[in-house]
DNA sequence: TATTGTTATACTCTATAACTATA
DNA sequence: TATAGTTATAGAGTATAACAATA
């Protein structure tokens, strides 16, 4: 049954981990050979300085990264969302319905498909949106600056890990 | 009052996520300028080719990384597992008393601090992460493969982000 | 008074399974 | 029979707060 579900999703913007730096005297051995591990120590300090950029609104990476989608792709359906996000469509959903629920975004009927909702940014979104993103790209743009003009290429070599990495994992649903 | 708390912690190393693939006909604006939405991807293939290899353990990231701290420092104490992982005392128990569970690790007395546990690997533990560590380089390999002689680059880069990235964040307790 | 570890509890994220409506 | 979305529920991870023992 199709009927937008609006209310009580009382989550927050689920605080950032815990710093995770190189403490001194400790030995590390083989995780200094990682670039796993070092990509981890990396993600987890870009995510803290995400949330200490954007402390005044209570915001997510991904409900950045929905919002952004939504205000680019007309109409989205929540199952786009869903495998753009890495979500099943049950956590699709939620985000969709918190959006939804702060009026940055609403769901109209799908003229094709009657199953489907499209999704679109509100006025309001659109408003909340400008402003995050000027406060996001600060933020990343200040991240990117420590690797000077390297950062170019860290981004490609990240996007060549991300799209090569996988050699065949099965999804169901 | 310290005693050691070894039974039910009947977790299972939390199933991956799904691929964060870039979909082809969709629209991704400002994300594509992003090192942090690249940094996420990479993370989340990394991931999940993490669980792939070590599919026939139950294992995770953060536990295999507790393992090889615990091999390279003699009689670690909890408190500072923690801060090395960036988890809150009480993370560090739970993960402490999985792995002493499965008889990997075991606590002792501190002779210095009657308060605190040095916690050291057993023989058990010993070799499971010697098989561990075969298999995690492995896949690590695979992945830094991917980037060919700019591995090493892309290492101390992440390495430089994770260090130099956050200004001043305070983290109580 | 601060610190190590423990305990109990709560919250967030995400998934699974069963379901409705539509294709 | 498959797909879009919903609902209810459960599992895993991590945090907070209060506590005991020790420094």
């Amino acid at each position: 049954m199709k009927q937008k579900k609006d209310t009580e999703t009382n989550n927050s913007a689920s605080n950032p981990e815990r710093p995770l730096l190189r403490i001194p005297n400790l030995e590390y051995g083989v995780l200094d050979n990682l670039l796993g591990f070092a990509l981890r120590r990396a993600q987890n300090t870009l995510f803290m300085d995400f949330y200490r950029a954007t402390a005044d609104y209570d915001i997510s990476p991904q409900r950045f990264a929905a919002l952004v989608l939504i205000a680019e792709n007309k109409n989205i359906r929540q199952a786009q969302l869903a495998e753009a996000l890495g979500l099943h469509r049950s956590g699709a959903l939620r985000l969709v319905a918190w959006l939804s629920e702060r009026g940055w975004v609403e769901r109209h009927d799908d003229d094709i498909d009657a199953r489907a909702w499209g999704v679109s940014l509100t006025q309001a979104g659109s408003t909340i949106l400008g402003e995050l993103t000027k406060v996001v790209q600060e933020h990343d743009f200040n991240i990117q600056r420590i690797v000077g003009d390297r950062n170019s290429q860290l981004k490609t070599d990240l996007e060549l890990i991300a799209k090569n990495g996988l050699t065949a994992i099965n999804v169901e649903n």
